[in-house]
DNA sequence: ACCTGAACACCGTTCAAGT
DNA sequence: ACCTGAACACCGTTCAAGT
């Protein structure tokens, strides 16, 4: 188990949204943070996280691979950076006080889910890595819809961390069972040929079950109708 | 993302129970299934996931790296071995149909949840591996009690992905937060630094909250409302 | 049946050096 | 300020060989 860094970042040099007087170099344009973190992106959807290497990244942006280690402090940062990156909402601007909380939070927590589930390697990475500025973001906005919505500050972390656990849960095992077909074809079939083990499971056929977004909206629905603030 | 295997494990040698006539050696037992998976628990229990290696291993067990895999198919293998080891579920022999399924069912899933605190790397394991037998009948049990308790046969698979996942979510958030007193702390004051940006995370404190266990009871509780069947 | 060492094709990262 | 190659201390696993 290692431990979180959740620390400063690095002493290195901070996009300061001025660019450079006017090389905008047509071809091969130079390493950036930016650049490292849209190829690091780009490399963990084709192959998933056990293929992200130091030297395949600087391959695919055309460098050496310790040129990377300038911009970037190390292959965890890297991780940290394409997750965040991944998390960015895109929300309304939510200023006005809305009357449908309930609506809101169940519509950022599928938002949530959505967008790990198109980076299937980001769930999974979810737990393990910092918490960057953009999961910060949506852990604020999503504390700040319930405290409005009247839960009580008493029950405001424990409600705040079911969610996450929940969405967590039900994208980490979506993400990692419902990959293909077969893999679960082969897994119901392997409970089948155990017999009398597991008649129940062999029933109801649970490793095939595929309507996950259906299951995601019913046990969020519990849960919200949990955590309802009492009147 | 890399595929679970499900399939068959290995044509290597099954434990027959029978043992070799009388070689009680006493000294340096010789390798075997058991003791790599026993020494693969403790080697994770103590480092972590990242810190288990195939040569670590064999130094532990005072053998070449190589005579590891006579035994075992590759360190994919070491990983779904030891994971299912931690699960063993050790619960009343579970004949009789019992009148009280909801505490049944709770305290099922607060064993799980145990067994896994027990062993931290466990958790975050257990989505990445493939479905061992210990594991397998965990799910098959709570089809079983959940079944039994009147849930209908549409529902049951939701129910239970409903459960595995939030019980899967908190363990290895409980997991990998909960780590150490100082690391939560400097999260915190991260977001404290950060001023402005998250008022609501800070006014709550929700990085240092640590009432773990009962936070994960109450989601619990609440999801169990919504799945108990409508009579 | 069980164990072994050498070798291969990789890793992440340090360091001293280039421009 | 930014990039580089050589080198170090590791990995998991194949293979051909030992007993």
């Amino acid at each position: 188990m290692t431990a979180k860094r959740s620390g400063a970042r690095s002493k290195r040099p901070q996009r300061t949204g001025i660019s450079p007087p006017m090389p905008e170099a047509p071809s091969e344009p130079s390493l950036s943070r930016q650049r490292i973190v849209a190829a690091a992106v780009e490399l963990l959807d084709a192959k998933g996280i056990e293929e992200l290497t130091m030297r395949r990244l600087a391959d695919r942006l055309g460098s050496g691979v310790m040129s990377l280690y300038w911009h970037v402090d190390n292959k965890d940062d890297v991780f940290d950076l394409a997750l965040d990156s991944v998390l960015e909402y895109r929300g309304a601007p939510q200023m006005v006080q809305s009357q449908d909380w309930r609506g809101e939070v169940a519509h950022m927590l599928e938002d949530w889910r959505a967008s790990m589930l198109r980076h299937p390697w980001s769930a999974s990475l979810l737990p393990r890595r910092a918490l960057g500025p953009n999961i910060l973001s949506r852990l604020e906005l999503l504390s700040r819809t319930l405290s409005r919505a009247g839960v009580a500050d008493a029950d405001l972390n424990a409600a705040i961390w079911s969610l996450w656990n929940y969405v967590m849960g039900a994208t980490i095992t979506r993400a990692s069972f419902g990959l293909s077909d077969e893999d679960r074809a082969a897994a119901q079939q392997r409970v089948a040929r155990l017999g009398e083990h597991y008649p129940t499971i062999e029933r109801s056929r649970l490793l095939l079950d595929d309507d996950w977004d259906g299951a995601f909206r019913k046990g969020l629905d519990f849960l919200l109708d949990g955590l309802a603030p009492r009147q």
